[in-house]
DNA sequence: CAATAATGCGAGCTATTCTCAGTTTTCGGT
DNA sequence: ACCGAAAACTGAGAATAGCTCGCATTATTG
């Protein structure tokens, strides 16, 4: 059981909830998720440290949390950029520049958060999944697309599905343990000349 | 301070330190990083917990030695399809093939410890380091082929590091997290397929 | 064969997660 | 307004795991 213990009923009840997560958050960020004990969350937030096990039966529950709800934010940025496709129908390049531009603001509108789920998620059984679930919406949304402008060459599905694992593993390489010396919108526009070359259809 | 604490300098010690590391391998791969816990691993080991903490300052440099030794293995491996690169200077293709067949050999060859070290390094500061220096020394490698064979397109070195990136996490996705119903050496053979259009000269 | 250095030992100190019995606050019905 | 029940909150402390330190044992050196 990672989530469920009790579901706050009272609007008090889910405020503790909401500054418990809101501690929870700064202190990871400022110290780590190692670095910091569940008795600090609960002390920053004002309640008991029974009060914070009231609702997370353990101290990964609340990073699965925040994971959450970081995870359903960047799914609707990323429905975004298909819903605009869907109504344009831009070509492939525009398309990626469209979504590799997307998934970079994801790592650069907060870094620290996105680098915290990043590490941790591996560790925590039910995070994997989750991230694995999100990858595969987007491959499908991507497919979609690789469909109507006829590219991503015999199977579609798995091209979109290579190339949403490899953009992600690329800018997290490049915008969060930057290789020193290199520029970051080049290495953004050389992404997406990559998998221009690699999806567009034979000419 | 995460390796240095002592270095063994009987023969006595040296075995000590190698049945620790056994254990930690076994222990770790079977219960997970946190599930195991020091004193069972010296328990396992047949050593006192004293002497552990001896060799090792904490948890975490356990983990680290057990990576050192692997990365360096891995690292021979790759270091092989180079020099058989260099020796029969193949076509586009049959590197990738060489390359992506080794890695995919990589994660195969002992899954459980692979993704132990994988799921563990982001949390563990020095080995995030250690990880990336393997990928830029195989990007190197990758960047000399690439322009034997005028391919890469304009910046060689810095296809060559998105490949490896993407080549690595499509892989882990395809063998570790293996996404249900999809064969896996269709999933490889797509792989490869990818990055040769991805990196070919253009005609 | 001392004297010295290296190695090994394990009870117990410290820090951290998580529990539980009891108190306080809120809510619904009369 | 009042009362009983349910929800929310509290914090001492149980349970456990990482790690230390003083001392015993084994090897090396001169």
């Amino acid at each position: 059981m990672l989530t469920p213990r009790k579901q706050p009923r009272q609007q008090r009840s889910r405020e503790t909830v909401a500054v418990i997560l809101e501690a929870a958050a700064q202190l990871f960020q400022r110290h780590g998720y190692a670095g910091t004990t569940t008795n600090k969350i609960a002390e920053r937030a004002g309640v008991s440290i029974g009060s914070l096990y009231q609702y997370f039966p353990n101290k990964d529950a609340l990073l699965v949390a925040l994971a959450e709800h970081y995870l359903t934010q960047s799914a609707e940025q990323v429905a975004q950029v298909f819903s605009r496709a869907a109504e344009h129908r831009p070509s492939l390049h525009d398309l990626l520049t469209d979504l590799v531009g997307c998934v970079a603001d994801l790592h650069t509108d907060r870094p620290e958060l996105h680098r915290l789920l990043f590490d941790q998620a591996p560790r925590t059984p039910g995070l994997v999944t989750r991230f694995r679930q999100a990858e595969q919406q987007i491959a499908g949304a991507l497919a979609g697309e690789l469909r109507r402008l006829r590219a991503g060459g015999p199977d579609p599905g798995l091209s979109a599905l290579l190339a949403v694992q490899g953009i992600e593993a690329q800018l997290h390489g490049a915008l969060l343990d930057q290789p020193d010396g290199r520029d970051t919108s080049g290495h953004v526009q050389a992404v997406i000349r990559l998998w221009h070359r690699a999806l567009a259809a034979a000419p």
